[in-house]
DNA sequence: GATGAATGAGGGTTCATTCAT
DNA sequence: AATGAATGAACCCTCATTCAT
């Protein structure tokens, strides 16, 4: 009740960290670099605090001074998750040019962050958390999916606009295209850690998955 | 040599289950559905031996009678769960007919089973413990969405036979046509347990995913 | 409260089982051999009742049958311990001839049964649990050692009378004689379960023992 | 790499007990003592961590700050009987004047110390845990009888060299002393918990003892 | 009489958390 | 701010014992 576990060291904007010499954010990152690690590994429930304290290289009391328990920290890691989703997935700012080569571009940037292990893992991760924390599932979706799907669906409205694409429904055509990217590969990966998929393979995939996608929505030669 | 567990009451052979080889007992049962229940709410490492217990209706010391520990519960509990995938996981034996109306008719099926809770609970389960237990992933995958991308595809082959479908590589059209389904649909109800839609939003879905998919493999007019 | 643990099958003296067509006192006795031999090996604590049902080839059940708990269990085998103890502790029941080579025969005797690793592993099983059990050490000390001694100050009483020996106290001359024998072999094997003496080193051992006895007590030249 | 155990506030040294080479803590004695008094209470498997816990007047989790696991905390208290052992068993360094005193006074010593309930309990809990803890016994063993053996037999060379004693092997005849003044007592006292000896009785012991000794080996009038 | 299924108390151990330093 | 010692609740599992068959 007393205990408020006020974060040493303000944090907020870094802007105003500039006065402060040393503003002690470092250990604050420590801490959640050893808790991603930790709880990708084993999950919420599996990891324990003393995990997180020797993979972040401090002591399990120190946890308690940054964070006010065990949910806290975790919820602090989904919101550096949720900012790197937001961030990472589905980057699809330029879209210009040849829209087949444009498409696969986007594809290849696509799977190529989807698919690293560490990506895979932090999924896993919520979804395995995501019964007790509906809340993260939630978040990371809207972060993730949700807001790649609604760039791709503006980048494809573009594209609609200058008669490249026929699409009665641009967020149900981004969907679909991202789903199809994923095709035979995201599921495995999901399912079945540690797989690894060659450049052909993605490539052959992808190509596959572009093709379909125009098939569908593209200009009718 | 050790303690190995051995089912009570287990019976060679039940003169009146010819298809079932293993000889569950009704005790047995009871457990695996307290444990269904618990994993699935809880997951692994979440969920306490004595919830199961509780959940499954007997003493705590019962389970080890039936299983040697934990995770031979759950891996009992897999392979029950791997049955379920590899007898319900896309269905569709007899296509013949309109092949639109088919597809619809699969897909339809397809999402009805795999929006339901419970599914979508288990699966959660799985992927949650697949760092720990990788090979249960590789099971379920193989089960469920491998197994259901073999038959789509056999099906397939059979429409590209009789010319209805154009199609290079079926098994991947398959995992499109399967994918193309549950866009912007599955991943949110992974990700946002408790997700409802409705029926509506569903035919849309089907619709707009069979259109797609015979965009890209239909017999060219 | 309720149950007795009536023995089945009637014993006491085996002389009325004549007219019994099975007295079962087979499996009784098959199940204090399970008991023995796991008690000995765990001692009282460490051996489970699941253990002594294993070692002897009966159900955890049965146990319950003939021996009303663990302890009883326990009890009833101590009490044939003793019976083994108690005939079989220094025998010398005829001792004549040259002073000299019976002490050396007895001593033979006493080490060879003494030696035995059964014979050891129930003297710890015993010391082990005296502290819960007092009336089982002093019961087997009694059976054993007491009576040991008196067996053989009586024989040693024999011989002071017929001036083979000079000795003011036979019991004290007995116990020092047993004392003597063991010296540096007991309490070593004792401590060192597995332990294995030479018989040169039992012969030598022996020899000095008796010497040392003789000197103290042997008639004076 | 994983859990070790270490210990809290283990300082390398500590200036004022230069003689003392393991960092104790209060706490870790503090344990030591509850579990020495539980382990003697009811032996190894007898005693629970919670009866060591309260006897030593810490929760439960703290042993496991100081110890790995119950046995590892059973072997630490071994290893301190042991210096113990080592410390006391036999300490009879000063051997000079008449022998007959000498010989009485190291034997009074002796049975003093070792008739005392603490050591007879000390004895019996390695005892019954010497089938499964091997090595412990043997340590005690070693610390105990057998360097008293080593001590007394030097002890014995020299009233050898000096004429006093007639004494083929030292050893022996030390592991002989050393049985003769525990005869009649001891074994009692390790089976029958809880016997008192008047000093009377013990006097008596001892005395013939040394007679019986000295008549073997001392120095032929 | 003999069994094995079933139990709940208790065993050893881990854990999230607190607190003095 | 940072620690590590300390805790007690809870966890997985085992056990002696009971009871229906």
């Amino acid at each position: 009740m007393t205990k408020t576990a006020i974060q040493p060291g303000a944090r907020g904007t870094d802007s105003d960290n500039d006065t402060q010499d040393q503003p002690d954010t470092t250990k604050r990152r420590q801490i959640l670099a050893g808790a991603r690690s930790a709880f990708r590994a084993h999950g919420y429930d599996g990891a324990s605090m003393e995990m997180v304290a020797r993979t972040a290289g401090v002591s399990k009391g120190t946890l308690y001074v940054y964070f006010e328990n065990k949910a806290a920290l975790f919820r602090a890691l989904i919101l550096e998750e949720r900012l790197d989703q937001a961030e990472t997935f589905l980057q699809c700012d330029d879209m210009s040019g040849d829209i087949r080569d444009q498409l696969v571009n986007v594809a290849q940037r696509f799977l190529a962050k989807m698919m690293r292990p560490e990506r895979l893992s932090t999924l896993r991760m919520v979804i395995g958390a995501t019964e007790q924390f509906p809340e993260f599932g939630k978040l990371l979706y809207e972060a993730g999916p949700m807001k790649g799907i609604g760039r791709l669906a503006k980048v494809l409205d573009r594209r609609v606009a200058s008669g490249d694409l026929t699409c009665p429904d641009t967020e149900l055509a981004a969907s679909h295209f991202i789903d199809l990217c994923g095709s035979s590969l995201l599921k495995r990966a999901m399912f079945v850690p540690g797989t690894e998929f060659t450049q052909a393979e993605i490539d052959r995939v992808v190509s596959s998955a572009v093709s379909v996608f125009l098939a569908a929505y593209g200009k009718k030669a």
